[in-house]
Formats: structure tokens, sequence, C-alpha cells
DNA sequence: CTGAAAGCGCTTACAG
DNA sequence: CTGAAAGCGCTTACAG
């Protein structure tokens, strides 16, 4: 029946339906500017034919492309990979479609990836973070679409920023840790990028706060975060201060390795010593004693990151400069109901 | 200096470095075919002017786009998401850049981006199984560039496929409780999608293997796999058949939250309970006690998928119709150390 | 090793 | 509501 493999164009479309070429792009992009019978014909006509835009004709000559560019570090890390998820459930209804890049925590790769995004004159950017080199800054600033930086809301947002503040997460966290009794926090951290090291802080400034002047319990690697690293950053700790009573984990995945490395060591949780996450995972809460972490909204980050391009697109939507908070949520479980006696 | 933000153009590369636009596009192709002369000087004319191709300009003109199609059910999911990783890692010293896609475990949805994704000509495609819609099939079968199926090995690729099979390792692991003394096996799944299915036929294969007649132990259920459901499939199971004494689980998460639910309930694992999980994510070798579970190259299966496909594209490479076999890996820890007693 | 001509498949203004 | 003309920025053959 059909030729192999030749494409149909919008010409034999056109002429299969009996109207010019321009007619078919318009019912394609403006349905309500022609006319229910040329509609009709075009519509069988496309179906018949089996009839796809080509995409790079289209970017061609209208300047612009129907991609929103996504920039994360790495796609093997559950944060990262809720946050995609949000993206892909934002377009969904939509005839957007995502360009995925990941830098490996490389600003220059971010700022190749940017220049390579741009060339395709995106329909929008979304860029994990707000440590961009003063080139990608420079390029994103003058970026002629939407750029939206995500996972936290920083001072000065290129254009648009949703996250929240990490800072101010952990040291609700640790202010809790206080709260619940407990004596000699420390704080576990790995891979510490510039979230982390926010989170860092916000545990100094909560210690701080609580006028607790006693030493500086923290250990990180600049290793990747896992489970088994969890295990061995508590031994680390255990060995340099042996007095630390609860942990703030950096993340989820150490937090459960330390909860393992506790159970091996016999460490009562949260009697001997309290354990607190950050992002709340879904297993946090079917752990075995249940582990309290910091809830973020990493798939309405994602969504939001896309209904903001969306917005923009349509003329509303906040105007640059604006920074989204979605906050973040303590969830206290049973790993830091505090000391026993 | 520079105009806003009109895109410098391959033309205006060529002026300043006197040559003709063919040339330059060229020097962008096959740099050996130019002069040394007149390569350098459209090298620093590039850098100069900060030029970039236009991707859709090249796309329309060579009828061909360096894109490689990926089709997956979902990013939040620690195996597609590793397999993602592998296929980045894959094209990272390459032009290639990925387009992925996520069908929700719907072969409609599949259909309608592998044609989306077909119509922008891309250098390869790479699908996760072997369930595409007869549509589906076809469009595979006759697209003009290398299609890989990934996850499984097939019995009939539509052209190339590498993966494992899950049956076997199913099998594999089911013997393996056997062998330990373990006297009532069970199996316990989530989110049954093909490769389930596999598992759950190995899974009886290796209990009709061993020549046991007992009861089918098999607690499923469509929902998405999580920790939790672990904890809620154990209780589901014991409530059925109190005497399971060892459980192969679907993946690893069902696995997590099968010990956590043991935990609760006082069943030692691995005295009164083995347990064994599929896909060996990081976190079961750290968990207490370690965790048996089937390992799989997830990361291997993404890098090879576009191995393949780059070797295809350098004339090289297996013929259509091959499946490569990454096979599997028992990982046999504490978790299934035998009953005691 | 280099270039002039034609064209990839659409959309953008501009008319009517 | 519909269409003829021009062009988006490249690459493909074909010459030389």
């Amino acid at each position: 029946m059909m030729e192999k493999s030749r494409k149909t164009t919008l010409s034999e479309v056109a002429v299969a339906a009996n109207v010019s070429p321009i007619t078919v792009s318009r019912a394609l992009r403006s349905p309500e500017k022609v006319s229910a019978e040329a509609r009709e014909r075009i519509t069988r006509a496309i179906a018949d034919l089996g009839y796809v835009p080509d995409p790079a004709a289209r970017a061609l000559a209208s300047g612009r492309t129907d991609v929103v560019g996504v920039l994360i570090p790495s796609v093997s890390n559950n944060v990262f990979s809720d946050v995609l998820h949000g993206i892909y459930d934002g377009i969904a209804d939509s005839t957007l479609s995502v360009q995925l890049g990941t830098t490996g925590y490389s600003p220059l790769a971010e700022e190749r990836l940017i220049r390579v995004f741009l060339s395709q004159r995106p329909s929008g950017l979304i860029v994990a973070g707000h440590e961009q080199s003063p080139a990608a800054r420079r390029l994103l600033a003058e970026a002629n679409c939407p750029v939206v930086q995500i996972m936290e809301i920083g001072p000065q947002p290129i254009d648009l920023a949703v996250g929240l503040s990490h800072f101010d997460g952990a040291r609700a966290a640790t202010a809790h840790l206080l709260d619940r009794g407990y004596r000699a926090p420390a704080f576990l951290g790995a891979q510490m990028d510039p979230r982390s090291q926010r989170r860092l802080a916000g545990f100094r400034e909560g210690i701080r706060l609580a006028g607790r002047d006693g030493p500086d319990r923290v250990v990180t690697t600049p290793e990747p975060s896992s489970v088994s690293l969890g295990c061995r950053l508590l031994a680390d700790l255990l060995a340099r201060h042996p007095e630390a009573d609860a942990v703030l984990c950096n993340n989820d995945d150490l937090a459960l390795g330390v909860l393992f490395e506790a159970m091996r060591r016999n460490l009562p949780v949260p009697d001997r010593l309290g354990i607190c996450g950050f992002n709340d995972l879904e297993m946090m809460a079917a752990a075995q004693p249940p582990l309290s972490s910091i809830a973020t909204d990493r798939h309405g980050m994602g969504r939001m990151a896309v209904h903001l391009i969306r917005q923009r697109h349509g003329g509303t939507g906040p105007a640059r400069g604006h920074a989204l908070d979605l906050g973040f949520a303590l969830r206290a479980r049973e790993s830091t109901a505090g000391r026993r006696g």
C-alpha cells in the first residue's frame, strides 16, 4: 500500500484535502481559524496518510520548538527522578516534550549544555540549583524563553525559581532533635552539593540558636551518597564523637544506613540514638522504627516548574524575579521519639 | 558588543573565516576534508562569534538527527533511572542527545510516542520490553534506524535486544531458597508488569522442578511497588499461608518492606523467614541483616543499548535479530542463610 | 581541497 | 476564511 518509508508531508495532506498547505498548517495550529468543512477534510487526510508534522521543519520555520530543556545533576538519584516525574506529569496534557541533560554536578558541563539547549530555541528551561557559572547565568539571563531554577529558592532568581529553603529545613530538624531531649546531635553528609551545604549551615544555626557550644559534630564526605555510606559515616561519627546521641542526615539513604548500622551495633533507636533524614522518601514511614524526615515536594517542584513555563507562554503567571517557596514539613516519627532516661 | 540575541549563523561564520558556507559545514562534520589553514580560521571564527549549529536546520537538511529516543514506563523507578544513567554515560563522548518519553505502562501511550519520536528521524530508538502493540511493532520494524529493546531478552527481537531472563533469575532465586532448607517459599509481587509476570513464572517453575506440590504461595497486587507495600504483602501472605518460611520478592523495595515488617512481628530473619529481592539495589548489602537478591546490570543495559546503536552507525555490531543476554547473579547474603532447626 | 545551486518541510507575514 | 511568496539555516549531491 504505502510507499515504504518516504514520510508524508504537509503538502501531500493539502492535496488530499483539496486545500493549500497553509490551510493545513493553520488547521494544525489554530483549528478555529479554519472552516469546519475544510477542517474535516484535513483531519481525514491526516489520518488516511498517517501524517505526522516534522518538528525540525516546524522549528526552523517558526523559530521555536515545543521542547522544555531540563538540566539536572544526575538521573540516578531519587530526588531528581521524582522531580523529573513531576515534569513529565506537567507536560502530559500538552504538546511539549522534554530534552534532558545531566551535568554530573559539573558547572562546565552545565554551561556547555545550556549553550546546546539554547541553540534549539526551547519553550523553556528548567535548571537545578543556583550555582551556575557566571557565563551560564548570562546565557540564561539573556535566554529568549522562561527559565525556572528548581530545588531551592535562592536570593536572586535569574528568572523564576521554585523550591524550598534547605537551610530552614535542616534548622527545623535540628530544633526537633533538641526538643526531643537529644543532647549531642550530629550532622552526617555525603556528596556535599550546594543544597547539602545549606543543610549543614542550617544544622549549625539550629545548634547555635539553642545556645549549645560543644564540639561541631559533623562528618561529611564528597563521595556520592548511598545506604552503605550511611553505615560508614555513623561508624566514623561514633569513633570521633562517642557522645553523639542523634544524627541529622543529609538525605534519607544515609539515614537508612545509619539505622542498619545502629542495629548492628545494638544501639537502640530512638532511645540511645535519634535519626532524622531529609526528603522523606516513601520508605521512611515503612521502616522499623519509622524514620523521621523533612518532607519535600519534589514531584510538585517539577510540575510547578512546567506550570510556570506554560503560564508565561499564556501571558500570565508571576513576573521575572519571582521565587516560589514550596516549603517543607517535619515528619516526626518514632526514630526521634527522644532519649530514654 | 554582540547583537542582543539574533543568533549567529553558519554563513556569518563563513564570512568571518573568508570561506564559503559549505566549507564551514564540512569543517564541522569532517574536519579532515578541510585544509589546516581554513580549519583554523573557521575554528577561530566560531569561537569569536559564539556560533552553535542549529539542530533543526541540520535535521531538515540532512534528514536525520543526533537524537536517541528512549521509551520507558516511568522515571521514578530505580530500575529505569539506572538504565537511563547508563544511557547518558553511553552518549557522553558523542554528539548524541537523548529524547526521553515515559509511557506509564500504557501500550497506547507507547505507540503514540513511537510515532512522535520516529517523526524526528532519530539516530536510534531504545524501548523497554517486548510488549509493544502490533501497530507499534510494525512502526519499529520499519523504522529507519536501529531499535534496541531493553530490560529482557525476548524470543523475537524487533531489531536488537539487550537484557536478561527474568524467568531464569527468579528460578535461580527459588532454587537457592529451597537449597537453603526453606520448605515453604512464597512469591510477593507488585505492579505486575511483563517482567514481573516472568519472574513469577520462574518462581513457579523453581517450585515445580523441586517436586513440591503444596499450595501456590503467591500474593500479588497491581499497585505500584513500594517499601510499605512490602510490609502489607507480607501481612497478607502470613494471613493466608502462615506456614510460609521464605519470600522471593518481585523487587528490592518489597524485600526491604518485608524485612521491616518481619522485625515488627519479631520474625527472625533468616531463621524463621528467608528474604530474597530482585535487582540488587545498593541498599541490599547494607541492610541488617544483609539482604539477598538477584543482581542485574541495569546501568550496563543502558550503556550497551547505546553502544549497539553506535556500532550499527559505524557499520559494525550484531545483525538484526540479535539478543544480548547480560545475565544475572545471585547474591546470597545473610537474609537467606537458612532456617534454624 | 573548495564552492554554486537546489532543496529539506514547514511557518510567517501579507493580501484578499 | 483562504492562499502565493519568501525564507528559516543548514546539507546533499555535483562540479571543478
